[in-house]
RNA sequence: GCCCGUGUGGUGUAGCGGUUAUCAUGAGGCGUUGUCGAUGCCUCGACCCGGGUUCGAUUCCCGGCACGGGCGCCA
């Protein structure tokens, strides 16, 4: 039978901001977090500054992840975004359609509780063990419930069964709260934030390019099209193009954090049909320099995760645990990261006995060999110009072992998987309308592009990183998937 | 797009040409209880879809769909 719900959510008036007991404010990692209409603390708040809040009424909020105990008194583990508590219900202190309530809530529902902070009594511990620091619990007066939860849920929040990706991301609003998965994008927001941070710090500006394009900017990726109003248009594929016109423009340095959209039909662990970019572009630059900010870059992303975060990287490591998984470390890279010219990346694989010559490409199986020796962050600069794109610069006469031309272009592996690819520009149009035509294109196509050459354009360099990719590498995910909220792929489009 | 594999309670699994379909987690009920992976007892819940072979198919075969792995593709 279907139980009513007949409490009133109890809504703070102002006055009670004014009361003593509500102001002391946890400013760990320097959060403010100021009081709400719903909440008085956070759950964090309440561990943290516990000793002082004892006896003090707290109004507090969150999911429900446990309930203990029939009869006359209840326990329950009640979770937020910033902590957990145990929330003590008893006769008496509430009515009795309250604790009943209480007893019979399905997990995850949300609720809200009134109460007193007082320290909670230690677990049992072995002969012989210490008892572990103090820990506060809320002896509610008021139990509210705020939105039920109902049975069963497509996936267990705290179960330790393993659940499959597809299940999962069907359902990634629950996935999303199982405490690993919340760290994995928590540590997402860091990287971005610490990526940010340091580029701005190296005088670059953060800006935003269109998403919708009329063409392409060159053949080889597929792209999405669309109608824009009555004109074919297309899903952008790389900021690219805008970026190198911001440098035109005398920005001096850019960079993006952005959505690329490529209609490839590959299906693999580490590809998205929509993922997030970091896009950077430099003028004055050339290839070694912009590596250079590259690898600054993540090892300042690095050296922050290691100071800042470690307790969603020990998240994540439990986890790991219960699946058998080895646990994972932030190991801050060391500077500079190896350079290994395409030339010699060559002979390294021919000297496996691998069948491959100048001019090819490097595949999966040819990152394995250069990853057996390289298994971290590794630059692989000075492609040959014909492998790569029209717009990438090259010096005259700097060529590789068989004579060929080499151009300024470069990419960035952690182990076999690709991290970005990027290298000096053309700045002088003429080179690049020859660089055209060498290609076999028609340069009157690419006019849109090779006319912001036309009145006077620095040397310049960039690159784009995948931020999923990186992600992956800082967390031991082995699936794209799990590091981006609602990726997108050939078979997936919702939610 | 190609190759290989897998589809069993809500979730994750074991297994089999005839089973009362295993285990864990979960859900429901009763009891005990300052518990904390609560606990004791009881209960509930499943063989992807279509066709074929067979006395009989969840099991074998074919097709479909879904998912996973590998590859290709990939600024």
């Amino acid at each position: 039978m279907a139980r009513i719900i007949l409490y009133k959510i109890y809504v703070l008036s102002s006055d009670d901001f004014l009361l003593e007991s509500v102001t002391p404010l946890s400013m760990a990692s320097d959060t403010v977090w100021h009081p709400t209409s719903f909440r008085t603390h956070t759950l964090d708040q309440i561990q943290t500054d516990g000793e002082s809040l004892v006896g003090s009424e707290v109004t507090i909020c969150g999911f429900m992840e446990a309930n203990r105990g029939k009869g006359k008194i209840c326990f329950m583990d009640v979770r937020d975004g910033t902590g957990r508590v145990q929330i003590f219900l008893k006769q008496g202190a509430i009515s009795d359609e309250e604790l009943e309530m209480a007893q019979g809530l399905s997990r995850e529902s949300t609720v809200q509780i009134v109460g007193e902070v007082a320290q909670k009594r230690p677990p049992k511990v072995a002969e012989g063990e210490p008892n572990p620091p103090p820990t506060y619990e809320v002896v509610a007066s008021k139990f509210t419930v705020l939105a039920q939860a109902a049975t069963p849920l497509p996936l267990g929040v705290t179960d330790t069964v393993s659940i499959g990706l597809d299940t999962r991301l069907d359902n990634r609003f629950l996935d999303l709260r199982r405490a690993h998965v919340n760290a994995m994008f928590t540590l997402r927001s860091k990287v971005l934030q610490y990526g940010r941070d340091h580029l701005i710090t190296e005088g670059f500006k953060e800006i935003n390019s269109p998403k919708i394009i009329a063409s392409a900017s060159e053949g080889g990726t597929n792209l999405f099209p669309m109608m824009y109003f009555d004109t074919p248009a297309f899903l952008s594929q790389s900021p690219q193009l805008y970026k190198q016109l911001t440098i035109l423009g005398g920005m001096e340095r850019v960079f993006e954090i952005g959505p690329a959209f490529r209609a490839e039909n590959h299906d693999t662990y580490r590809h998205l049909n929509e993922f997030i970019s970091f896009d950077i572009e430099g003028a004055w630059m050339n290839d070694d320099d912009v590596m250079c900010v590259q690898e600054r870059m993540i090892h300042h992303i690095w050296s922050q995760v290691a100071e800042h975060d470690q307790d969603q990287i020990e998240i994540i490591n439990q986890y790991r645990e219960t699946q058998g998984d080895e646990a994972i470390t932030v190991d801050v890279p060391s500077l500079p990261f190896p350079r290994i010219e395409y030339c010699d990346a060559i002979k390294m694989i021919q000297d496996a006995g691998e069948d491959i010559s100048w001019g090819d490409d490097i595949d999966s199986s040819h990152c394995d060999i250069i990853a057996a020796k390289y298994p971290g962050f590794h630059f692989l600069p000075r492609w040959p110009m014909e492998m790569k794109p029209f717009y990438i610069h090259h010096i005259p006469g700097d060529v590789g072992a068989t004579g060929e031309q080499l151009s300024r272009g470069f990419d960035l592996n952690y182990g076999r998987d690709e991290m970005t690819s990027g290298g000096q520009r053309e700045h002088n149009v003429d080179v690049l309308e020859q660089n055209l035509r060498n290609k076999g294109l028609d340069p009157a196509d690419f006019a849109f592009y090779t006319d912001g050459f036309r009145y006077g354009a620095p040397p310049h360099a960039g690159w784009g990183l995948g931020v999923a990719r990186l992600l992956m590498v800082l967390t031991g995910s082995r699936n794209v998937r799990e590091t981006v909220l609602f990726p997108r792929d050939r078979s997936r489009v919702t939610p």
